[in-house]
RNA sequence: GGGCGUUUAGCUCAGUUGGCUAGAGCACUGCCCUUACAAGGCAGGGGUCGGCGGUUCGAGUCCGUCAACGCCCA
């Protein structure tokens, strides 16, 4: 086949060129016919489309591709989906900045609603199905971006396959899974304290909580025994004293031994309440004594758990403190009440201290503390807690026996790097309570339940009305239940839906199940199903990967992949954390742009499995000048004949050496990626490369210019070993080998096979003659440069003094090392290494 | 307070089961327009491998301990 090399080979372009190409190709096309051991399934990360551009979406994205197109050419069919989480609330702020809108479930649905292009203030409230449609119209928006970014790197995914996680089959797949989880008991619903965030107006999970360190104040407040003694308290909290159900000290603690089992009374309300024993009270923490409200913080849950405490809530949905006189309060108490209803816990706290104080029972002034306090990740006010009813999904936080299970789940992974697993295990044993899926939002995935009103209006919670499977899926809050109609809906004898939707997780959790098409297509499903790996980043181990762990464990009673690779975290180039608020946020489109996706692709392979990494535009330099490197190599390499040579030419010994170290190379880049070690792959590629260059094209350059046997031995080296390397740069560097690959291979590269050693045995040599000949070239480079003098001065006499063994060896690549070396003649003898080398007088110039 | 990770050249990082004078790139210095490549090539200087202690014939590599930094959890 005739070749097409051009005179100046060039790097631009070539993204939209290849991408264009192998979607017209449909070079990454999933083959649905092969079976399971034939595939290499993928249980790719759908990243938040509504979340911003940055490194960090780039860097795992990019490692995992290698590894896909690596596994591609050793003759695995990969499945290679993506997905777009884009429910949930990061969508509903979204929608919700970029449009100046508000979701308000009582007004009616415009059919006309115009968005208004820019945000404005204050915010137009629109209905709940207006909302939804402007958060599936931003979140298409959204994901056209994400898909051109992943096509610009190369990412070699089936477009075909794509998702996302509130379109219609994956909604079906959702509640499916969950009406399954219902059915075995797995999930379960239940009136109980749950963490609150006032702002969304949603309960929050554990995987969602974070402590901030905040400025806070202790109270030191008298409480009054039966006989009149003061117990004294210290409080962060004392709007809370109304809510108050008892005291609480440790069992060991000496100095209260006489008061447990009494009563005292509350400050200002007035209300007995009895003095209980247990061991989360810390004796070194304030006076020794605390109260238990209903609810001040999760410690005050597990005491009125374990003690079988009374309820008494006083602060609402909306944070605030509730308007009616709690019945607990009668008389002064209840005076007192009406002081604090409509307040804010902070407000309240002050009126409290002013009440206090003036009754007498604050002893001094408030002591400034800083402690941690509960806040809902994407939140700005502390978490409240109060009691409502809301979904559970088991997950072992209540219950031994799953725990156990669970953690042997997380045994059976193989993770990648293995100091990740500890993550999982630390995680899956300090959990303490259920995963709570319902949220009381708007863009997600229902809950497919309706709940039978009987004849006094009351909601029976307990025996839901389920919808059949061919309705799924579906919003019970617009569609009716089998045997109702709507004029029944809200009415007593008729029905009502659940208005929550679920967490994203509980939906991002059954990836493997939305993209393998685990109900609507069992043939696929068979085919992937349990997945490859499972490629992520380290901070969702507790969430993403946890959850869908737990989401296999129940429907398949299997792992949902028996790998988990674990990429590293993305710091800015000063090795700090990068984050909106300072303003060091690196996007990656400007850098494709500037340097090219291949070096950004090179940036994101070097850095090591689950090492965190940071920006560093030094290494995508290094990245494009070594695609820039394959080009011109690649040219010269071609540039001899306009056919292949077959390697039966290949007969020198120079030619077969440098073979032989190159089909080490191939041995160890394909240990390192069965090992996943990407990097490494990608190190001793490169490394090898630029020692082919410097040393074995120099070598052979001059006798690949002349002509017959030697020089054909010489083109058909530098192909075979050209054809090599592109295959093994091919999983880091797409666009640049396929540009190479298109000159003079039919095909892609990227379907052709990895190189194995089998295929270079019939032509490896002695790999220490092009060692042993380097080591010299380089020796006289060195005294030329030492000189003063060009590359090319002449030199009169090469001494080289070595083993015999080297000896040999150099007298095998005798005329190539002439000739690189512009010596006129080579003296061996035996000895200790050493190279002279005799410069010509008139190159001293 | 607990856990995990990191600490190797001025900077960013390799160093795979312990083994010959510790590597790469950037930066720095010198030289070279050599017909694949001057937004390049060749060559060079530069490190008591965080501190201390231990195991070993031998430790950047294993063990203990301390310190600093980062992340996660409480």
């Amino acid at each position: 086949m005739s070749r097409n090399v051009p005179d100046k080979p060039s790097l631009d372009g070539i993204e939209e060129k290849w991408d264009a190409h192998w979607e017209q190709e449909g070079t990454y096309r999933f083959d649905r016919t092969k079976s399971r051991d034939e595939i290499f399934a993928i249980d790719t990360p759908p990243p938040t489309v509504s979340g911003s551009l940055h490194m960090g979406s780039v860097f795992g994205y990019v490692q995992t591709d290698a590894h896909a197109r690596y596994r591609r050419m050793a003759g695995k069919e990969v499945f290679y989906p993506m997905g777009w989480d884009d429910n949930g609330l990061p969508t509903e702020r979204r929608v919700q900045n970029f449009y100046g809108v508000l979701c308000d479930p009582s007004l009616p649905y415009e059919p006309d609603l115009e968005p208004a292009e820019d945000a404005h203030d204050p915010p137009v409230h629109i209905s709940r199905r207006n909302f939804i449609e402007l958060c599936h119209l931003r979140t298409a928006e959204d994901e056209k971006v994400f898909e051109n970014l992943w096509r610009t790197l190369g990412l070699s995914v089936d477009w075909t396959q794509t998702y996302a996680t509130i379109d219609e089959h994956a909604q079906r797949t959702s509640q499916m899974a969950f009406l399954n989880n219902l059915a075995r008991g797995e999930a379960y619903s239940q009136e109980a304290p749950v963490l609150w965030d006032v702002d969304f107006q949603s309960a929050v999970a554990q995987a969602e909580l974070e402590d901030r360190e905040k400025q806070g104040a202790y109270h030191k407040v008298a409480f009054h025994g039966e006989d009149g003694s003061k117990v004294y308290i210290d409080t962060s909290r004392p709007e809370l004293i109304c809510s108050c159900v008892a005291l609480v000290a440790h069992p060991d603690d000496g100095r209260y031994q006489s008061l447990f089992g009494s009563t005292v009374t509350s400050p200002i309300f007035g209300v007995e309440l009895p003095v209980v024993a247990h061991e989360l009270a810390e004796p070194e923490k304030g006076t020794g004594v605390a109260m238990i409200c209903t609810f001040g913080d999760t410690t005050d849950v597990t005491w009125w758990r374990e003690l079988d405490l009374p309820t008494r809530a006083v602060i609402g949905h909306d944070g605030r403190f509730q308007d009616d006189t709690p019945e607990w309060l009668t008389g002064a108490g209840a005076a007192a009440y009406r002081e604090l209803a409509g307040l804010f816990p902070n407000q309240a706290r002050r009126r409290m201290a002013e009440m206090l104080a003036s009754s007498g029972d604050l002893d001094g002034e408030p002591r400034q503390i800083t402690h941690p306090v509960k806040y809902y990740e994407k939140g700005d006010r502390p978490l409240e807690i109060i009691t409502s009813r809301q979904w559970y999904i088991r997950n072992g936080g209540r219950d031994d026996e799953l725990r156990k299970e669970l953690l042997d789940r997380g045994e059976e992974i193989r993770w990648v790097p293995d100091f990740m697993g500890v993550r999982f295990r630390h995680w899956v044993e300090g959990l303490n309570g259920d995963w709570l899926i319902s949220r009381q939002r708007y863009f997600g995935v229902s809950i497919p339940l309706w709940y039978p009103i009987d004849d006094e209006g009351n909601l029976d919670y307990d025996s839901p009305v389920l919808p059949t499977d061919d309705q799924l899926p579906i919003d019970p809050t617009s569609h009716v239940p089998p045997g109702f109609d709507e004029s029944q809906r809200g009415r007593p004898g008729g029905f009502a839906g659940d208005p929550d939707v679920m967490d994203t997780w509980a939906t991002s959790s059954l990836t493997p199940q939305i993209a393998g098409h685990w109900h609507d297509d069992p043939d696929l499903w068979e085919r992937v199903f349990p997945m490859d790996i499972r490629p992520q980043g380290p901070e969702i181990i507790r969430t993403w990967l946890f959850s869908t762990t737990v989401r296999a464990h129940f429907e398949h009673g299997t792992l949902p992949w028996h790998t988990a690779t674990i990429n590293g975290w993305i710091l800015d180039p000063d090795r700090k954390k990068m984050s909106k608020s300072k303003g060091n946020v690196v996007t990656p489109l400007p850098l494709i742009e500037e340097y090219g996706a291949e070096a950004v692709r090179y940036w994101s392979c070097n850095g090591r499995p689950g090492v965190d990494t940071a920006v560093d535009f030094g290494v995508m330099k290094i990245g494009r000048r070594l695609a820039i490197k394959i080009l011109n190599a690649s040219r010269f390499a071609l540039g001899f004949t306009d056919g292949d040579v077959d390697r039966t030419a290949i007969t020198q010994a120079l030619d077969r050496s440098m073979l032989a170290g190159l089909a080490e190379v191939v041995r160890a880049a394909t240990d390192a990626f069965e090992e996943y070690d990407y990097a490494r792959a990608l190190e001793v590629t490169e490394q090898s490369f630029w020692g082919w260059t410097d040393d074995y094209v120099e070598l052979v350059k001059s006798r690949a210019y002349g002509d017959g046997e030697d020089a054909a031995s010489a083109h058909a080296a530098l192909q075979l070993a050209l054809s090599v390397y592109l295959r093994l740069f091919a999983p880091f560097l797409p666009f640049v080998t396929e540009e190479v690959w298109s000159w003079w291979r039919d095909g892609s590269v990227h379907r052709s096979n990895w190189p194995t050693f089998d295929e270079l045995e019939s032509v490896v040599g002695d790999g220490s003659i092009l060692v042993s000949t380097s080591k010299v070239l380089s020796a006289v480079r060195r005294a030329k440069s030492d000189s003063k003098v060009s590359m090319r001065a002449e030199v009169k006499l090469v001494s080289v003094s070595a083993d015999r063994s080297v000896l040999d060896a150099l007298r095998e690549a005798e005329p190539d090392l002439m000739a690189a070396a512009r010596a006129e003649a080579i003296d061996y003898s035996e000895g200790e290494f050493s190279v002279e080398s005799a410069l010509a007088d008139d190159s001293k110039s």
